[in-house]
DNA sequence: AAACGGGTAA
DNA sequence: GAGTCTACCCGTTT
C-alpha cells in the first residue's frame, strides 16, 4: 500500500480515492440501509473528526466493517415480505438462523432486548447488528424462563419475513428438551431433579450419567433390562414475590405497598422511592407494541410457573459432577441450576443489604431480572463491558440472595478491591467479609459471611502452609449459598475449573467483560456456570451515557528501509523486536502523545514487550511500569500519574491489562500487544470507559493502536480488533500524521539515529537470549541493570524530578554495556549495591511507603 | 523485606 | 494458521 502523502501532498484533498481502494463495494441493500441515518451512531464523522481537531489527513481510510462483507454475502430478495414489512426491524435467513436488526428501526431497542435473550450476537455496528440462534442461545432463553412459543411468537410479529420453516423447526427441537431437569444441592449433596420422572429415567440409561449415580440403597446395584430405576420424590419450591435491592422496581413496589397497606415485607433496602425512581421508571415502553415485549421480557413479570408439584430427583456423586453437566448439554439436557434461596431453612441468612443511597442503573437491573426472574437465583453469567458496574451487580446478587458467598477474583489486587466495595455499597459488618490470600488468611465471624479469594489459591493442588490448608477445609466443608466469579473467562483453564468442584454452591454467578478466549474452551462455561443471562451493547452504554464514547484509530507507521531489511532477514522472534522498535513508531508515539497531552488527556501507552516498554518510555522521558516494578513504586507512579499535573502519560507493560487499579485515562496508545488476543484489546479499551466525564459535551476518549506497515503485526491487529467491531466500534485507519515531520524535538530523525537504534535492537535481542526469561527485579533486557537504576531516579516521587534530564545518558547505556561483551552478572551485582545506595538517599521512604500502602486500600475502588 | 522456585495463564 | 514471553500467585528461604 503505497502512502497516500507521497501520491499527493497537498492537505486539503478529500480521499476519494483510498476509501475506494480500501472499502469494497458495498452492495446495494447493505449501503441503502447505512445511508438511511442515525441519530444513534455514536461515532463521528470525518468532518467531525477535523473539528475535534484531530491529526488526521488526506490518508483517512475507513476500515471496511466485518459485518458488510458478511452482509452481502446474503441475498434476501427472494423471501416473500410481509405487507407491513416496513415497520418490521428483523429479516431471518432460513439458511443457517441468522437474524439481522435495523438497528435504526424504532422497534430496535425493544428487539435488542429480546434478540440477546434468544441469539448470540455475532457483530453489532452501528445500523445493521447481526445475531444467530444457536443451541447455547435458545439454552439461555428457556433458563432466563422464555416459552418456546413466545420466541416463535415475538420472532414473528417483528420479522419482516415469516418465520422460514427451518427456523421454527430449529426452535423447537432445541427447546423441547430444554429446562426440564435442574441440578440442584441439597444438604452438601448433588441431585438431578425434574418433574419429569421419564427423562430422568432416559438420564440414567446413560452410561456416563448413570455410573455417577450414588443408590440410597447399596443392593440395588443393576439397571439391566430397562428396569425402572427408583426416584426420590419431594415438592416443587413455590415461588413468591422477589425484588431485586436497590432497583426502581423495588422502589415502585415499596410505594404500592405502603399506599395499599402497611405491610412490611415487600420492602427491601435500598428501595426507598425517589424522584430518582419515578423519573426513570417512565423510560421504558416507547413503541406500540410495548406491551408485547414487557410481558415476554419485561424485569417485573416473574415467569414460568411449575406446571408439577412433585419433582422427582436421583443423586449424583460429587467428584462427577462436571462429568455429568458436560454429557447432559451433549445429549440435549441441559441442567438448569436455581437456587431456591428464600426456602432455604439449612443455610444461615447473612445479613446483608445493599445502603440505602445504592442505586443500580437500568442495564444493570435488566442484567439482574434475568438471574432472578422467576423468584430464585439461576446459575449463568452477566456480561458487562469494564467501567459499566460489574461489581456493583455482583454485590446486589448477594445482596438479594442473601446467604453466605465466596468471591474469585484473578488477582489479589482486585480481592481487595472487592471487599473494599462490598463495604462501600452494602451495609456488611467488617467482621463478616474477610478474605483469603497468601499474605491474609481470615474467617468470618458467626454462622454466614463473604469470603473473598483468588482463583489459584483456591485451586491451588501444590503445597500449602497449615493455616492455607485450614481455611481451605473451611471453604471446602461449608455449603455455599452464592459463588461470584469474577473475570470469569479465566474458568475454562484447566486449574482454575477445579474450583466449580471443590466448593459446592448453589448458585454461580459468573461476570466479564470479555466472554472470548482464543482457545475453544469458551463454550464450556455453558456447563461450567451456566448459559449467558445477559451481554450488554457497548455502543448503547456508551451512548446513554454509562461509559466514554470512544474513537478508536490504527495508526499505520512504515518501516524504515533499514529495518524492514532486517526484518525480512530475521526470525520471528526478532521480527517481533524490530517492528515494535520502528523508528516510524517513536515517532508517532511521541507525536500522539505530544498531541494528547495538549489537549490535556492523560495518556497510557500499552507495551507488551518489556524491552520496547523500557526503551520508548526512557527515550520519549515518561514514566513506565512493569511486573518487576516493586508495589511501593508503582503507587508512587500511579499517584503522579493521577494528580501530578506534569506527569500525564505512563507506560504500562501487560501488568496493566489486570491487576492494577488504574486511574482514569482518556487516551490510550498501543505499541505492541500479545498476537491475536481480542481480550487483551478489549480489555485495554476497557481502561478508557470509565473516563466519561464530559460525556454530554461529546466528549470523547482515544484509542490508538501504533502498526508497523507490512509487517504480521498487521494481521494480528485486524484479528484483535474483531470483538470491538463486533461491538460496534469503528477502527478507523490513519497512515499520516499531520504535522509529525514539523515536530520540534521528534526522535530519530535522521538515518544515523536510526541505524543506531537498529544496531542496538539486534544487539540487545542477542544477549537477551542468553538470559532467562523470568527475570527478576526489573533490570533491562540486556543484562545491563541500567533500567532499575533509571527508574529509580527517574520516578522519585519528587515533581522536580519525574521529568528532569535523563534520557540522553540512558539511551547508549543499553547498547554500550551489551556491546562491551560482558557478563551480565557483574552489572546486576553492580547495579544491587547501586539501588541499596538510592534507597538509603530517600528519607522519606518508610513513611511514604506505610502512606501508600493506606492509601492503597482506601483510594481504590 | 526481598529473592527464589514452581506452577499457571494468555 | 501458529507462535511466545511476560507476569501472575503462592510458599519457602535468606
Amino acid at each position: 500500500m503505497a502512502s497516500n502523502g507521497a501520491d499527493h501532498g497537498g492537505s486539503a484533498k478529500r480521499p476519494r480515492l483510498m476509501v475506494k481502494l480500501k472499502q469494497p463495494a458495498s452492495s446495494s441493500r447493505a449501503s441503502a440501509a447505512a445511508s438511511l441515518s442515525s441519530s444513534r451512531q455514536p461515532s463521528l464523522s470525518r468532518d467531525d473528526y477535523e473539528e475535534e481537531g484531530l491529526p488526521l489527513e488526506d490518508d483517512y481510510v475507513a476500515r471496511p466493517n466485518d459485518a458488510e462483507y458478511r452482509f452481502h454475502s446474503r441475498d434476501f430478495t427472494k423471501m416473500p415480505l410481509k405487507l407491513d414489512h416496513a415497520s418490521r426491524p428483523l429479516w431471518i435467513s432460513p439458511d443457517d438462523g441468522h437474524i439481522i436488526l435495523e438497528g435504526f428501526s424504532p422497534l430496535a431497542e425493544q428487539a435488542q432486548d429480546f434478540l440477546i435473550a434468544i441469539a448470540e450476537p455475532v457483530s453489532r455496528p452501528a445500523f445493521i447488528h447481526e445475531y444467530k440462534l444457536t443451541p447455547y442461545s435458545l439454552y439461555a432463553a428457556v433458563s432466563v424462563g422464555l416459552q418456546p412459543n413466545d420466541i416463535i411468537e415475538v420472532l414473528n410479529r417483528l420479522s419482516k419475513v415469516p418465520v422460514p420453516e427451518t427456523v421454527l423447526d430449529f426452535i423447537r427441537e432445541y427447546t423441547a428438551s430444554f429446562g426440564k431437569i435442574k441440578l440442584v444441592l441439597k444438604q452438601n449433596k448433588y441431585f438431578v431433579e425434574s418433574a419429569h420422572p421419564e427423562i430422568l429415567q432416559t438420564l440414567l440409561r446413560d452410561e456416563v450419567i448413570g455410573a455417577a449415580r450414588v443408590r440410597e440403597d447399596p443392593s440395588a446395584q443393576s439397571n439391566k433390562n430397562g428396569r425402572m430405576e427408583v426416584l426420590g420424590k419431594a415438592q416443587a419450591p413455590t415461588r413468591g414475590d422477589l425484588v431485586i435491592p436497590g432497583t426502581e422496581s423495588a422502589a415502585k413496589k415499596a410505594q404500592q405497598s405502603v399506599a395499599a397497606t402497611n405491610g412490611a415485607a415487600a420492602s427491601r433496602p435500598g428501595a426507598s422511592a425517589t424522584g430518582k425512581a419515578a423519573e426513570s421508571a417512565q423510560a421504558a415502553p416507547r413503541a406500540d407494541e410495548a406491551d408485547l415485549f414487557s410481558a415476554i421480557i419485561g424485569v417485573d413479570e416473574a415467569d414460568e410457573l411449575d406446571e408439577d408439584d412433585t419433582v422427582h430427583s436421583f443423586e449424583i456423586a460429587e467428584e462427577y459432577i462436571e462429568q455429568v453437566k458436560k454429557r447432559c448439554n451433549e445429549i440435549g439436557y441441559p441442567m438448569l441450576e436455581e437456587y431456591d434461596f428464600r426456602n432455604d431453612q439449612l443455610n444461615a441468612d447473612l445479613e446483608i443489604d445493599l445502603k440505602p443511597i445504592t442505586h443500580i442503573r437500568p442495564y444493570q437491573e435488566k442484567s439482574l431480572a434475568k438471574m432472578f426472574g422467576n423468584g430464585r437465583a439461576r446459575s449463568g453469567i452477566i456480561v458487562l463491558p469494564c467501567g459499566a458496574g460489574k461489581t456493583l451487580v455482583g454485590i446486589t446478587a448477594a445482596c438479594t440472595i442473601k446467604k453466605s458467598c465466596l468471591v474469585l477474583c484473578t488477582s489479589s489486587v482486585s480481592v481487595y478491591q472487592w471487599r473494599q466495595q462490598f463495604l462501600q455499597w452494602s451495609n456488611i459488618q467488617d467482621n463478616q467479609i474477610s478474605v483469603f490470600t497468601a499474605d491474609q488468611k481470615e474467617k468470618f465471624s458467626g454462622a454466614s459471611g463473604i469470603v473473598v479469594s483468588t482463583y489459584s489459591m483456591v485451586a491451588n493442588t501444590g503445597k500449602r502452609s497449615h493455616t492455607s490448608q485450614k481455611m481451605m477445609n473451611f471453604l471446602e466443608s461449608r455449603e455455599w449459598g452464592f459463588i461470584l466469579l469474577d473475570e470469569v473467562h479465566v474458568v475454562p483453564a484447566s486449574m482454575f475449573r477445579r474450583v466449580l468442584t471443590k466448593i459446592k454452591a448453589h448458585s454461580k454467578l459468573g461476570l466479564t467483560a470479555t466472554l472470548v478466549r482464543e482457545d475453544e474452551k469458551i463454550d464450556e462455561l455453558n456447563f461450567l456456570v451456566g448459559p449467558k443471562l445477559y451481554e450488554a451493547n457497548w455502543m448503547d452504554l456508551a451512548a446513554k451515557g454509562h461509559i466514554a464514547t470512544v474513537q478508536c484509530a490504527e495508526v499505520w507507521c512504515p518501516m524504515t528501509p533499514e529495518f524492514y531489511r532486517e526484518y525480512l532477514r530475521e526470525k520471528s522472534r526478532k521480527k517481533m523486536l524490530l517492528y515494535c522498535m520502528n523508528p516510524k513508531k517513536f515517532q508517532a508515539a511521541q507525536f500522539l502523545i505530544d498531541y494528547h497531552e495538549n489537549r490535556g488527556d492523560k495518556i497510557i501507552v500499552f507495551s507488551d514487550n518489556v524491552y520496547a516498554l523500557e526503551a520508548y518510555a526512557i527515550k520519549l522521558r515518561k514514566l513506565y511500569i512493569h511486573g518487576g516494578t516493586p508495589q511501593v513504586e508503582r503507587m508512587r507512579i500511579l499517584q503522579n500519574f493521577q494528580h501530578n499535573p506534569l506527569v500525564n502519560t505512563i507506560f504500562l507493560s501487560k501488568v496493566g491489562d489486570t491487576s492494577i487499579d488504574l486511574p482514569e485515562a482518556t487516551c490510550l496508545i498501543q505499541i505492541s500487544s500479545h498476537f491475536g488476543s481480542r481480550r487483551q484489546e478489549a480489555q485495554r479499551l476497557g481502561r478508557i470507559l470509565r473516563a466519561k466525564r464530559r460525556n454530554d459535551e461529546g466528549f470523547n476518549a482515544f484509542f490508538y493502536s501504533l502498526v508497523s506497515k507490512d509487517t504480521s503485526e498487521m494481521f494480528y491487529s485486524t484479528k484483535r480488533q474483531q470483538f470491538l467491531i463486533d461491538q460496534g466500534y469503528a477502527f478507523r485507519v490513519i497512515t499520516h500524521l499531520v504535522g509529525q515531520e514539523d515536530m520540534p524535538g521528534l526522535v530519530y530523525k535522521s538515518q544515523a539515529e536510526q541505524i543506531e537504534l537498529l544496531q542496538s535492537v539486534l544487539i540487545a535481542n542477542e544477549s537477551d537470549a542468553d538470559l532467562g526469561s523470568d527475570m527478576r527485579g526489573s533490570e533491562w533486557a540486556d543484562g545491563s541493570g541500567a533500567g532499575r537504576q533509571r527508574r529509580i531516579v527517574g520516578s522519585g516521587g519528587q515533581q522536580s524530578r519525574i521529568p528532569s534530564g535523563v534520557a540522553k545518558a540512558q539511551r547508549t547505556m543499553g547498547s554500550l554495556n551489551a556491546l562491551s561483551g560482558a557478563q551480565h552478572m557483574s552489572y546486576i551485582e553492580r547495579n544491587r549495591s547501586m539501588n541499596k545506595t538510592l534507597a538509603k538517599d530517600q528519607p522519606r521512604h518508610k513513611a511514604f511507603q506505610k502512606r501508600a500502602a493506606n492509601a492503597k486500600k482506601r483510594v481504590e475502588d
